[in-house]
DNA sequence: TATTTTTAATGAACACTGTTTATTAAATTC
DNA sequence: GAATTTAATAAACAGTGTTCATTAAAAATA
């Protein structure tokens, strides 16, 4: 019995031994740069035996996906000691630009790479994506009932909220705004999310 | 004198076959996955020569980026004859969506893939994308006029509109809204550009 | 026209990639 | 101690983008 339970403690650590390495050498490379032979390379040990741990390289992917989704939850701890839902949710979308802007490999494989989430079985859970997102919802909600925004779906409205907070970012992240120039580019952003907020605030 | 001039116009023949094959196969095949030889291939040349016309892959790519706006600028040719400046901006907006849906390999190309821009000098002109971009700025600035839109800086609104639709399309196309339902989530997408409208609008 | 120069096209190679499989070495069970 | 299960790997497969020396053809010059 016990035989196999440290057998199962040891593939769990030659699991996270295989996903630190990745995610350093993805960090310091970009994601789509880093091959399985680089990896193996880290951890020392031959590639064929990461495919012992892992499927294919998606599910690696995948399992650097949802720590990314760990890592922006830690970011934004500290807007659950904001009180006021609306200072929260404008709070929220800076936030989440800020994340964009240092971070945006996190953000890529967050938001834009189609590998994470390319193997079927992906329909799981995906935990802390919905945590964030449920976050976002009640802050909404909150904000309609403390009379800050016009009443509506809160569901329909946090997903147009972060569409438009996804657009900007994933413009920007992918270099879509050369027809600004680059001086007035950030002033563009930043005013176009602050007309975003007047928007949707009431009057 | 006229040497050079054939010569020139063959250039011109090469180029744009190798960018016809490439554009099928990249339609059929999506387009991460279509090789240098496979292009090659299609023209029945070495794939050496493909080197001859297009200093690297990216280049293709950035072929295909603009090929793909002309495309998007004639799918959009009926907006022109809509007069009144709300119903072209909220038609835009449905085709914008339409676009993607119908031709997510060429949305792809336009807005997502990084591979177009990745080279200096795509810093260039980029004609037909500045066009449609302006087209919207306009349409923006007449419905301001006109008073269906509330006063601001037009060029900023265009940008947030645009974020907007590009931030619901590209959740989509990248699989990023499973926290919906599937049967919910066309709906949820419909009421989200619905309720966007609604905000913009005056009143 | 004959020879030199320029240009176009290629085969072969380089240094990679993700992934599979047969084989070996070690650990565990009987 | 022998048989069995498990872990790790070397080697191969079938590709990838890209470069470069070499060849074949066309154009320019003598």
């Amino acid at each position: 019995m016990s035989v196999k339970e440290r057998r199962d403690r040891e593939k769990g650590e030659m699991k996270s031994m295989i996903l630190d390495s990745a995610h350093k050498l993805f960090l310091n490379k970009g994601f789509e740069e880093v091959s399985i032979r680089n990896i193996a390379e880290a951890i020392e040990y031959s590639p064929a035996t990461i495919y012992l741990y892992f499927k294919d390289k998606n599910e690696i992917f995948h399992a650097l996906h949802q720590e990314a989704f760990r890592f922006y939850n830690q970011f934004n701890a500290d807007l659950f000691t904001i009180k006021d839902p609306y200072d929260r949710l404008v709070k929220m979308g800076e936030k989440y630009m800020e994340f964009m802007e240092q971070h945006p490999k996190y953000y890529n494989i967050m938001f834009l790479m189609e590998a994470p989430l390319q193997n079927e079985e992906c329909i799981d859970e995906w935990e802390e994506g919905a945590k964030a997102h449920s976050f976002l919802e009640q802050t909404v909600l909150q904000c309609m009932d403390t009379g800050y925004l016009k009443r509506a779906d809160h569901q329909v409205l946090a997903l147009t909220i972060w569409s438009y907070m996804h657009g900007i970012c994933s413009l920007i992240i992918r270099n879509r705004m050369k027809m600004y120039p680059e001086e007035i580019r950030i002033k563009m952003q930043q005013q176009s999310f602050e007309l975003f907020i007047s928007m949707i605030k009431k009057q």
